[in-house]
This record gives structure tokens, C-alpha cells and sequence, in this order.
DNA sequence: AACACTATGGACACTTGTGTCTAGACATGA
DNA sequence: TCATGTCTAGACACAAGTGTCCATAGTGTT
């Protein structure tokens, strides 16, 4: 009886026979776990000891990985910064018919579970108060943002500060929509669209942009 | 020699000599201490040996005031909804001849030193990720506060769809700005002040609208 | 079948935090 | 001046975290 898990299959009870040589978990586990903790519970949950015991693994093995828990967050700091930013201005530069467009593309990447990831980001937020090291990164991340915001406006008409007036409203009102943490569902959320559309632009949407839109976001929520 | 401040002399150099019997701090001061830590460090720094090293006095000294760690957070955690929610909500209800006037009297108090308290704000809001019962008593805060912008609106003869919109995005905004911790000066903000309300309102403001607001800003800011 | 190599487990040392207990310092009032 | 009551200091116990050391479990190789 006693019919033990063998060394490849703990984890998740996910079967791991490929892994060579006496391995249980590899260093992309100890990231992943270590990933979804910053994100769920804030940076000063992300010990090793919990990755561990979530991994099923004894504690020293993270030194084999890692030099240092140091370490392990500097990479976590490190995988933020190589996404999140760079899928927000690659949206802000999609080309776009019309500013509605436009912001349609930056809403898009904003609900989308594989676009911006605003929990990771937001944890970050959080992680920076107390990391000056941090703080420099993200300063840096936030400047990007706002500025391909403005040069988005800025395509559509928008004299310079204008646009750049209506891209920190944009970012600002974004970044405190997940600060705030709200548990609005996805159609709560859709029934303000065009009325969010006219505050941000200034100009009254078309109906059938509003559509696609709603239909793009129901598409990727469901998925 | 060796000139040893006396019991009542410690805590930042100021003379305590009017403290009764053998006190050397105050429930009050463990608080205030406390409270500094909260808004500067987020909670996860509110220590009882950090506030009783600042204090100059030893640990065993707290359980004197409070039952516990968690007695104090309690605490914070009640100031915070005594005082932040309520000088919003006032300043949303302050009668305004046109709705530039309006959000000018909430950005009177968001720019007041003395008004809305937003790091405080923030450190409680972080605090709420970790802690269910302190995120059940920021949601009911967020919910007032919105529906008093939202009224706000409405007295301005917005129909109410679009005066839900435009507290949303102005008081969203606002969260975000802070999430963002920018190191913007006064004269930055203020040189957009105009734009933002337009921005806000989907009406020019009059200029002596935006001047009597940056009167009032650079007043308190100089306090 | 012995070996080598990689990853893991468990014991240990150290640090930092909370909370408890008890002796004692100090002002005050009789 | 001496007792009283209020606050404080220091020692202790305990828990939870990081990091180190070394023996050893498995795999693959010869």
C-alpha cells in the first residue's frame, strides 16, 4: 500500500517523468510560485520557506537555484519589468482610425487576462514604497507609459498639452481603478464604456465602435 | 558631565515636564509614532520595537497602553475611517456656483495638508490586500465617497449616467496620482490645473476659476 | 556494480519579531 | 517619610524567517 508519490510527481499532481536526474522542481517552479505570491499576497509574503512547502520541497534546495532570497527577487523585478511595460506601449502605438480607436486598443490590453497584468503591477507599486531600488525602476516604467499615451493623443489631433493632460488621466484613473480594487463585474463594467470613451476623449464614440469593443472584451474574459 | 536627559525630556527634544507621576510617553505618542510608520512604511513596519526605540522607551512599556499588536492596528485602522472619508464627502458637498468651482473645493482639500490625508489613505489601502476585515471597511469608505461626487455632479445638471462616469474618473484619478507617487512640484500641477478641469467637466473653466485655485493652492503649500 | 554528479533533506546557528512576568523607578498624597 | 499607585526596564519564552553545512537519495555513465 502506501502508495508514495514518486520524486517526479509531486507539484500540482502533475506528472513530471521528463525531468532529468534526481530532480523534483526546477528553478522556473521556485519563479512561478514565487510570481503568484508577489502578485496574490505583496512582496513580504514571498519566503521561501512558503514557495517550499508549496512546492513540496525542502527549503535548501532554493539554494541550490538561487544565491540568495535577494536574489529570487531581483528576478521577479526583473520579469516585470521585461512585460508589463512593454505591452502597454506597444497598444498606445497600435495605429488607430480615430482616437476611440485608439483607446479602444489601450482598453483592450488592459481587460485582456494575457495583456497587462495589473496585479503584478500593482504589486510592485506596493513593493516599491519600501525599495528604493525598486522605485527607481518603476519611475522609469511609469514615465514610458504616460509619454507613449501622450504621443497617442498627440496622433489623433491633440495639441501637446492637451494630450498630455488627457494620457496622465487616462494612466492615473487606470492605475486607481485596480488601486481601489473593486469587484465590478465584466457587464458593470462595459455599461459605462461610451460614457468612459467621451470623458477621455472629449468627443462622443461611434456606436459601433462601443460594440466592437464589448465584443472583443466578453471574447477574452470567456476564454 | 555626562548631562542625562531626564525622563521627561525625551521623545524628539521637547520638554514633557507636564506628564503626571513617572510617564515618560502617552498612549497618545505610541500612536502618533505608530501612525508615522504607517503612512511612511506601510503596516507591515508598525512595530512595537520600532515605535519604542523612536519613543526612547522599552517594548514592555506598550502592553501597558495596549492589549496588543493587533489592539494598536485597530486603532489606526479607526482613525483613518474617522477622518478621511468624512473631510472628502464635506468637500463634495460644499456649495459651488458652477461645477469648476465644485472641483475646486475637492482639490482644495486633496492639496490641503491639512485635508485628505493620502498617504494614509494609500498605506490602508495597501493594508486591505492582506487583511479582509480592514479591505470590508475600505469598501464601504469607497462607495461613500464615490456617491458623493457622483451627487456632486448631478447638482451641476449632469444626468446621472454621466455624473457616475465623472466621479469615477475623477476620483479614480486621484487614487491612481497618489498610487504613482510622483514626484511632481506644485507649480507642475498647477500649470496643468486648467486643462484637468476641462478634462474633468467637458467645460472650460473661467480663468479666475483656475487662479482662485492656485491662490488657495500655493497658500496652503506655503503654511 | 561501482562511480560520479546533481539536487534534496535535516540539523544547526542566527536574527527579528511578539508577548509575559517581575522587580523597581518615580511622583503624589497622607 | 513612607506608602501607594502608575508606568517602565530587563529577562525570558516562543515563533518564524534566512542562510550554511553536510550526508545522502536518485539518475546516468562506464
Amino acid at each position: 500500500m502506501a502508495t508514495e508519490r514518486t520524486a517526479n510527481q509531486i507539484k500540482d499532481g502533475i506528472d513530471r517523468e521528463d525531468l532529468p536526474g534526481y530532480v523534483k522542481v526546477t528553478r522556473d517552479d521556485w519563479l512561478r510560485v514565487a510570481m503568484d505570491l508577489l502578485v496574490s499576497d505583496g512582496v513580504s509574503e514571498v519566503k521561501v520557506l512558503t514557495i517550499g512547502n508549496r512546492l513540496g520541497v525542502s527549503r535548501s534546495s532554493f539554494y541550490w537555484y538561487f544565491k540568495s532570497h535577494k536574489d529570487l527577487l531581483d528576478q521577479l523585478l526583473h520579469e516585470w519589468e521585461r512585460t508589463n511595460t512593454g505591452i502597454l506601449v506597444r497598444a498606445a502605438q497600435t495605429p488607430a482610425p480615430t482616437i476611440t480607436a485608439a483607446l479602444n486598443n489601450f482598453f483592450r490590453c488592459i481587460v485582456d487576462p494575457n495583456g497587462f497584468n495589473h496585479p503584478l503591477d500593482f504589486a510592485v507599486r506596493e513593493w516599491a514604497r519600501r525599495d528604493g531600488g525598486v522605485r527607481r525602476v518603476i519611475d522609469r516604467s511609469d514615465e514610458i507609459r504616460t509619454s507613449a499615451l501622450m504621443k497617442m493623443f498627440e496622433a489623433h489631433g491633440y495639441d501637446p498639452s492637451e494630450a498630455d493632460i488627457r494620457a496622465r488621466v487616462l494612466y492615473y484613473q487606470q492605475i486607481g481603478y485596480y488601486a481601489l480594487d473593486l469587484k465590478e463585474t465584466l457587464e458593470e463594467r462595459l455599461s459605462r464604456a461610451a460614457l468612459y470613451l467621451y470623458a477621455f476623449t472629449g468627443v462622443h464614440p461611434l456606436p459601433e465602435e462601443v460594440e466592437d469593443f464589448k465584443v472583443f472584451a466578453r471574447q477574452v474574459a470567456s476564454q
